[in-house]
DNA sequence: GGTGTATCTTGAACACGTTCAATTCTGAAC
DNA sequence: GTTCAGAATTGAACGTGTTCAAGATACACC
């Protein structure tokens, strides 16, 4: 219906803007439902919880760093280039939930959740965000070349999950130590990918790799 | 007071009980109190929230960790063995926790709580568990020698805690893949460590040390 | 228009973590 | 034994996320 696709709309807009500007746990179910003009309950017909308006705002996040990246993308560069523009990027579409990071970690770290990186339920998203590493890797020149192949994309996910989650403690000045971080980061990885062809690292990347499959749910 | 540490105890043991019991979330504050035959404000007299009854647990857990551990150090042993000794007792000692592992986790993760293991308030935990790494460290036979020297025991301690987050999302029986990664994660460092002192290594390490230096807080 | 069904909306009610004014208990001082 | 200040304890009350029976609305069909 197009009355209900309003209100959904409306709901997760109005959540959306009162989580950036209040934070996680001071926007209540209640406030939310009274700035939207709603009832309380009309809110929970469309979000089973809270955190699923949350799980809202991590697609809308992806969504948007797509987008942000697909300017630069296209053009080429290499995989240190590439990286580097994807994770500041990444980290300007978040900017503005910085002060809603700690809600925003607490909810996606519940195993159970569905707002959880790995859950089932989040598999598309995840997919969408392992797919934008795809791209930067598939795009590099010149071409990519590491024992790692396959899983490299999943690997810069990972890495970026972790870069994330120091961006959440790091309560510096605009999230300067991230953006050191990612600085620091990103060289370091180029030359790793590139020393993994090395002869003395091949057996240890092998190694990485099998426990990385063995390890996998 | 002597009566005011009885009280105080009987709540960390109560609550702790239940957590094992029943989970963190289906353990309420009612239900503590209750079992403990205190009104429900008086555990808030000891305990100013529910998290600071999480921290409880995670210095207890600590503890034990480190009593399991007395028996194994002082053996001596490879870097190695001693590092798969220390990961399979923490992990043992966290097993009757696991159940409740998310809320574990969730607690623990929010960055401006006490719980968090980078916080302020948890500063002493911390350093007593890094101190674990040390001594594995320092009491391995032949002596590790590698650049990150005065650093390692503090990256095995965030490898520690990553293998910690690993369990939570561990539904496996007897969190046997946990243990696998410990396996396959042990060797792997080990060889690492031999590894960095390899000249075309040598100045990755350096980036990293200095990038772990200049993320710090 | 009238009827029926599925969709949408409402707000009171519930259990939770937490607070706090009021009350009881404890032990030192005389 | 009395006093009294501080420590310990109580439980009703608050705001929260969430539920749900009840009602309102929309729409297809006659």
């Amino acid at each position: 219906m197009a009355r209900s696709d309003d209100t959904r709309r409306l709901v997760v807009d109005t959540a959306l803007r009162l989580f950036a500007e209040r934070g996680y746990e001071a926007t209540t179910m209640r406030l939310i439902a009274s700035e939207a003009g709603l009832a309380v309950g009309n809110a929970y017909y469309y979000f089973p919880s809270k955190d699923h308006l949350v799980q809202e705002l991590y697609r809308r996040v992806q969504v948007d760093h797509r987008t942000a990246v697909a300017e630069r993308l296209p053009l080429g560069g290499t995989l240190e280039q590439r990286l580097r523009g994807v994770l500041h990027a990444g980290l300007g579409v978040m900017a503005p939930y910085r002060s809603f990071g700690a809600g925003f970690v607490s909810v996606a770290i519940k195993p159970g959740d569905a707002a959880s990186p790995f859950s089932q339920a989040s598999r598309e998203a995840r997919e969408t965000s392992v797919s934008l590493f795809v791209d930067v890797v598939e795009g590099a020149r010149p071409a990519v070349r590491t024992p790692a192949g396959a899983e490299l994309p999943e690997l810069l996910w990972l890495m970026w999950l972790g870069v994330t989650l120091f961006w959440v403690y790091d309560d510096s000045e605009g999230s300067a130590r991230t953006h050191r971080l990612v600085d620091g980061l990103v060289p370091l990885v180029a030359r790793l990918v590139r020393l993994s062809r090395l002869p003395v690292l091949r057996s240890t990347v092998d190694d990485v790799l099998t426990l990385v499959h063995e390890v996998r749910p």
